[in-house]
DNA sequence: CCCTGATTCGC
DNA sequence: GCGAATCAGG
């Protein structure tokens, strides 16, 4: 006897088809030979023995391509983002906002933006102190900032 | 989560 | 051709 795996010898196909007709299942039948349930699978598979389950509701026809990621998913941050919060907004909310208004809490009124700058308590903390937009508390730049349009989740399987 | 069968694809 | 990886339903 052949010491190396005989992979499918007759006797293994009969034993295969023996149990696939007695009801069993692959997991049973590959225990049962001594391989793997996926082999057992695939063996059967090949010889068009399958109990033609899910080709029904696979549509055989019409097979989804399934771009599979057989080994990784290299995105750049820069398109998730674009994607996230919109291309557009990107642009606006990256551009350069005018930061010679800074002003202290005491010179904040009405019409000054009161996005801070720096981290509260520090010593040079203060605000953005430029005109602030109608009926917002900070101005068109940071009303940006602070109204994220991130809601982009949960939209997976047709 | 576990299980199942079925398909895909690298070897 | 084989089977691990993967997908999809229960």
């Amino acid at each position: 006897m052949p010491v190396l795996s005989p992979t499918w010898t007759v006797e293994r196909i009969e034993l295969l088809k023996q149990h696939f007709e007695a009801g069993l299942s692959c997991r049973e039948i590959a225990a049962d030979i001594g391989v793997s349930r996926n082999a057992v699978i695939g063996k059967l598979s090949r010889l068009n023995l399958t109990r033609g389950r899910t080709l029904d509701e696979r549509r055989p026809q019409d097979r989804t391509p399934v771009p599979r990621p057989r080994k990784a998913v290299p995105r750049l941050q820069f398109e998730m983002l674009a994607t996230i919060y919109g291309e557009a907004d990107t642009a606006g909310v990256t551009g350069p906002i005018d930061d010679a208004n800074r002003c202290s809490l005491m010179e904040l009124d009405a019409n000054s933006c009161r996005w801070p700058i720096s981290t509260p308590g520090a010593e040079d903390f203060c605000f953005c102190g430029n005109a602030a937009h109608e009926g917002q508390p900070y101005c068109i730049g940071h009303s940006r900032l602070a109204y994220r349009p991130n809601s982009r989740a949960r939209v997976m399987r047709g």
